[in-house]
RNA sequence: GGGUGGUUAGCUCAGCUGGUUCAGAGCACCUGCCUUACAAGCAGGGGGUCACUGGUUCGAAUCCAGUACCACCCACCA
């Protein structure tokens, strides 16, 4: 498909993406364009997708990085990088493990329990196998130019190998350990999580007051029969160790030292005096749960109490709980208010708010539990990680997001890394066992891949997601291992993600790409804002308001689907999508659409267009005025673009070629090319416009790459293996730019756009043709618009046209003054003079305020002593075309 | 409790290093047009005290401080 316009015949008014995309991205695929090469001795950029997980769908902010880094990618392959941009996804381990699971219920109505793991991890296995490259299917969709041919998934022989190595490493200096500590626990998905992992909600809870009474000696020495707790957790009432009050409470003074009796269960437990305790919130007492509590743990660990578990890894209360043993944590809390009301030690019931944790996978509430974990200790890969910020060997675009990043940083804790689960990374450690083939905890654990003696049994645990997602831009490349990918492609050259995973994710990936390698894994992180609905929410499955970027691809085609993602990502902002915003990349699409064939009715098919003319600037000054303009347009909009695009700034970038295209080429350039009636248009005249054609297509194509390939493809005869993809991005060339020509031409379109307005604001009929006499400013001016007369014509429905520098203004006419050039229109008979004397006045009024204002301006003597000369310069000529206008426009409305 | 972002046209939003030719885009609206590329279009037009209050400056939508509301992130007060 590789050849100009042999559908010449019938090309539909309306584009229709769905004729052209699959066929342009097998074509790319087959021509192996997305491939990047180490031997090409060009500069590599590397770019590394954030893995998607293996059970998603592809969602719009799957889409909306997509087109960025897809944008980026082409931009810099056409600038003749070797560009690298890695696919790959991820394995997810809670995610994919529950919808395997649920697949396991429904299908053959077991739990993984019931086949096991290994059969089990097998059934993962192979439903990743069938369903996990779905996502990967639909990114191609959008048109992505990853080279697939490098794809990864986390649990790859090379990353799984990458995995175990660090742990090991890690392991070796001492920043991983392994201990009982309160993690936070998710009693539905049955593991612990890290501190990232657990979201905090509101919820509406009650505040229950609770007597606990004295034990004899404290009551009688103090003579006071109960102290007040208050709690939000009264289930935890049986794992109680201690009653603490502060030490300077005047109130509990007697009481520090004695005993309380902890109900529900009848065990004393000392009163205790800590610190911690605020003495004006609640009753200034605080029942101590060190089992289930962090900071009760903290107060526990300080005074030596003992610690009593009373809650199962399942949410229920276990024996140690007494009468309440078996039932689920909340039924457990109903039946311990009511009891404790029953024994009269219930003192009061408040309405209370507070923030719970739930877990971000399953929103199960977590439970504080006491387990055996791995943990990596943070601060010293954090503050490495922080100097190399401070070295600036990488930025955040836009900037904000450094202060984000060393928040955390400063405050980071140790991350657990444990997860027990099945499917995932086993944790390289080994346990003796003993003869019943139990773990023999006398003995030291192995750390190590392969299982180092006869007999020993593997953690049984899995590692976080994240641990094998924070090594992604370089265990993709073959790291540990030092291939030829690894050497030429890293360290990468910048990451885009948005915010929500800064933490879980480039945090942990710029620590430990600097442990590891030695080197920040990316230069730049561009963060690009949310996706939302309309109305600024998250998109969720639970709102049901996720727009299917598939659906919007299937409805608009992927090029407008990535046109409004682009326009709408403003540096950081969030996105408040609505489905109807599809509707402008739709048009911008149609409307190139139309300007291609138009040019394609003045084809050629037959003849390969000579463009040696504009890489000559001899050649140059024969062009004609419009064609000048256009190339200066295009080279200043090249700049523009090249900087915006340098910055990150994606959508100024596309805002100004999307300007240049509808309102330059298509509004002005191509009219004012448009043939005479029934006369084909000169072959120059075709080739400038097509050779302009194809800049923009170029400078359009990392944004819309399907649309502007076919074009470009339509647009001549092509060799097999050229493409609009591997071409070369147009280079700003200062010498294109014609300021001479973009004067004239500027005045020209103000001209014809005044004379326009005149038109409608005088109702002059449609099909009237009217008499046109410019008065211009100098002789000089007179004689280059006299020359391109031909663009009035080709613009306006004009009868007569007159241009002289001492032209009197004709009676009955209506007027105009714009730079200094007066127009008239005669319009005996026609003209409506009180509403041209308004329009006039209106204009007038504007001319004077502004001249105004410049003259106060210009008038102040700090002004004028401070501001720099150009700024000065601007205002005085500024000055001088305002009264130049008015003084004109006086004249006229005097007439 | 700490922090970040937002507040600009009826709606959704751009607006970087301060300079009345930057107050702008798309949609919506009004007036003409099915002009032989495009009605998903063309031409013309209306519409904003740039949240509020101060400050810095010759000059502020833009920088600073404070206020109000909205959104989000973080945080161990039961």
């Amino acid at each position: 498909m590789s050849s100009g316009n042999q559908q010449q015949k019938e090309i539909p008014k309306q584009y229709d993406p769905k004729t052209i995309e699959d066929q342009w991205y097998s074509y790319w695929m087959e021509q192996d364009h997305f491939r990047a090469r180490t031997d090409s001795g060009k500069e590599p950029f590397t770019i590394m997708m954030p893995p998607p997980n293996v059970t998603g769908a592809l969602h719009m902010g799957h889409a909306l990085q997509g087109a960025v880094q897809d944008a980026l990618t082409r931009l810099k392959r056409m600038q003749g990088y070797e560009a690298l941009w890695l696919p790959g996804t991820d394995h997810a381990g809670i995610a994919t493990q529950n919808v395997v699971e649920r697949e396991l219920r429904k299908t053959e109505n077991k739990t993984r329990h019931d086949i096991g793991r290994e059969a089990f991890v097998d059934k993962v296995w192979e439903w990743k196998e069938k369903y996990g490259e779905i996502i990967t299917r639909q990114y191609s969709k959008l048109g992505v130019s990853c080279d697939w041919s490098r794809e990864r998934f986390t649990m790859d022989e090379g990353l799984s190998n990458a995995v175990q190595e660090t742990f090991i490493r890690l392991h070796n200096e001492g920043l991983i350990y392994k201990g009982n500590y309160l993690v936070n626990w998710c009693p539905v998905d049955m593991t612990a999580i890290s501190d990232e992992e657990v979201e905090h909600v509101e919820s509406k809870g009650y505040m229950w007051h609770i007597a606990y009474p004295l034990d004899e000696e404290t009551a009688s020495r103090s003579g006071i029969k109960h102290i007040t707790i208050a709690t939000t957790r009264p289930e935890t009432i049986p794992a109680d160790t201690a009653v603490s009050v502060h030490p300077q409470d005047e109130r509990y003074q007697s009481l520090i030292g004695g005993h309380a009796i902890v109900p529900t269960t009848g065990r004393k437990v000392p009163i205790i005096a800590d610190d911690y305790v605020k003495m004006d919130y609640g009753s200034g007492a605080l029942k101590v749960t060190p089992a289930h509590d962090e900071n009760d743990f903290e107060i526990g660990q300080r005074h030596s109490l003992p610690v009593i578990n009373i809650i199962n890894k399942d949410g229920t209360l276990n024996d140690a709980s007494g009468k309440y043993s078996g039932m689920d944590r909340f039924d457990a809390r109903e039946a311990i208010v009511r009891d404790l009301e029953e024994e009269g030690l219930l003192v009061r019931v408040e309405d209370y708010v507070n923030q719970i944790g739930v877990s971000s996978r399953s929103k199960a509430i977590i439970e504080p539990l006491l387990s055996d974990q791995w943990f990596v200790k943070m601060k010293p890969l954090a503050e490495k990680a922080m100097r190399a910020s401070r070295d600036g060997e990488f930025r955040f675009y836009p900037p904000r997001w450094e202060n984000e990043f060393f928040r955390w940083m400063e405050n980071i804790r140790d991350w657990v890394i444990s997860r027990q689960l099945w499917w995932g990374h086993r944790i390289p450690v080994w346990y003796y066992t003993l003869e019943d083939g139990s773990i023999d905890r006398s003995r030291d654990y192995v750390v190590s891949i392969a299982q180092p003696e006869e007999g020993m049994v593997q953690d049984p645990d899995v590692l976080d997601t994240w641990f094998s997602s924070w090594l992604w831009p370089f265990s993709t490349l073959g790291w540990p291992e030092k291939t030829r990918d690894f050497e030429y492609f890293y360290p990468t050259s910048v990451l885009v993600s948005g915010y929500d995973i800064l933490f879980f994710w480039v945090s942990r990936m710029l620590m430990g790409g600097i442990h590891f390698t030695g080197q920040a894994p990316f230069h730049d992180v561009f963060m690009t804002g949310i996706v939302k609905d309309k109305l600024g929410r998250k998109m969720s499955k639970s709102l049901n308001n996720g727009i299917d970027p598939l659906e919007m691809i299937d409805q608009y085609g992927a090029d407008a689907v990535r046109y409004c993602l682009i326009i709408l990502c403003a540096q950081g902002q969030d996105i408040k999508l609505d489905p109807t915003k599809f509707e402008m990349g739709r048009n911008f699409a149609n409307k190139l659409w139309n300007a291609f064939r138009f040019l394609n009715m003045h084809l050629d098919p037959d003849a390969g267009y000579a463009h040696e003319w504009s890489h000559d600037p001899r050649a140059e000054k024969e062009l004609p005025l419009h064609d000048r303009w256009m190339l200066s347009r295009i080279h200043q909009t090249i700049a523009d673009v090249d900087d915006d695009l340098s910055r990150y700034r994606l959508n100024e970038a596309l805002l100004k070629i999307y300007s240049l295209v509808w309102d330059d080429f298509c509004d002005w350039y191509l009219e004012l090319i448009k043939p005479e009636y029934g006369t084909p248009m000169g072959r120059k005249a075709a080739e400038r416009a097509i050779i302009h054609f194809e800049t923009l297509l170029k400078l359009l194509h990392p944004f819309m790459p399907f649309i502007t390939e076919e074009i470009w493809q339509r647009l001549r005869f092509r060799s097999a293996s050229e493409a609009l993809i591997v071409s070369t991005w147009p280079g700003h060339n200062e010498a294109m730019i014609h300021t001479d020509a973009v004067e004239l031409f500027t005045t020209i379109q103000q001209l014809i756009s005044s004379i326009r307005n005149i038109r409608s604001e005088m109702r002059v009929p449609d099909q009237l043709e009217v008499d046109v006499i410019i008065r211009p400013a100098t002789p000089e001016t007179a004689k280059a618009l006299a020359t391109h007369r031909p663009m009035f014509d080709k613009m306006l429905r004009m009868d007569k046209f007159t241009v002289d520098h001492s032209a009197e203004r004709p009676a009955a006419s209506a007027s105009d003054v714009v730079g200094g050039h007066q127009i008239f229109i005669p319009l005996t008979g026609l003209i409506d003079f009180d509403r041209e004397k308004e329009r006039i006045g209106k204009e007038i009024t504007r001319l004077e305020s502004f001249l105004q204002s410049v003259e106060k301006k210009l008038s102040n003597r700090k002004f004028l002593d401070n501001a720099p000369e150009q700024v000065v310069q601007n205002e005085k000529k500024k000055k001088e075309d305002a009264r130049l206008n008015l003084q004109k426009m006086q004249t006229i409305l005097a007439d």
